[in-house]
DNA sequence: ACGACTTATCGTATACTTACGATATACAAT
DNA sequence: ATTGTATATCGTAAGTATACGATAAGTCGT
């Protein structure tokens, strides 16, 4: 990552880095237990994974950064929860995504024979 | 990743990996393209790119591990196109995990006043 | 105020990712 | 066979991610 600028679209680019927050088991987890259970202590998930505190808590940090979940650091007990605009957002970029590339996708070549 | 055994549920485990796969905004790109245009070869990609031939090669490679490209080698003019049916299930992959995970997730908690 | 408990941050080690130039490989055309 | 073109792989450098123990910071109950 020597040279960086604005080299792809910001749609992508956005995109990229929400799939980059799904991109961690434990984090699919933590947003699953999120939603799940509503009004979630980090402890909770502390217990619910395999990972030691100080992880969970940095999974969280990155979910909290891009924008999934939300959290209310009440002093010793915080309180983190998914945040629905935002997975439902995610949700539909997604989907607009997938509805584009796959539309778009011939079935096979028209001319070579390879795929 | 000092210890890394069977912890987490092998759904999330494979969403999480896929999900890594487009966590880069050249290969969403590459997918876009790859769509659009069947029967696509590297070089169209490079020319698309901002990025070197050799990085080019190297986020196929990583698109083809997910499964998510097939490529067949014909000699100098290999030719790279989506799977149809891997985009297809993992874009079901996520809808069901959203799905989920909207449709669990309370609007609001019932008791605690922090979300 | 003090201790118990909970979560965040720091420091750090290891592994992975990203990127590129250089080089190898492989076919096509001449 | 030789050259040209196209793609893959190697080597490498720099950045990023993951994980954990140790420590800090904040709150509640006493």
């Amino acid at each position: 990552m020597l040279t960086k600028a604005a080299l792809f679209p910001t749609t992508l680019a956005s995109l990229a880095k929400q799939a980059k927050a799904l991109s961690h088991p434990a984090r699919l987890a933590i947003i699953e237990h999120l939603a799940a259970r509503e009004t979630c202590v980090c402890g909770d998930l502390v217990d619910a994974l395999p990972l030691a505190q100080a992880t969970v808590s940095q999974h969280l940090k990155v979910l909290k950064a891009a924008g999934l979940v939300k959290g209310e650091v009440n002093g010793p007990r915080s309180c983190y929860c998914v945040d629905l605009d935002a997975l439902t957002g995610l949700r539909e970029a997604f989907d607009s995504f997938f509805r584009e590339a796959l539309s778009e996708a011939p079935t096979c070549a028209p001319d070579a024979g390879c795929c």
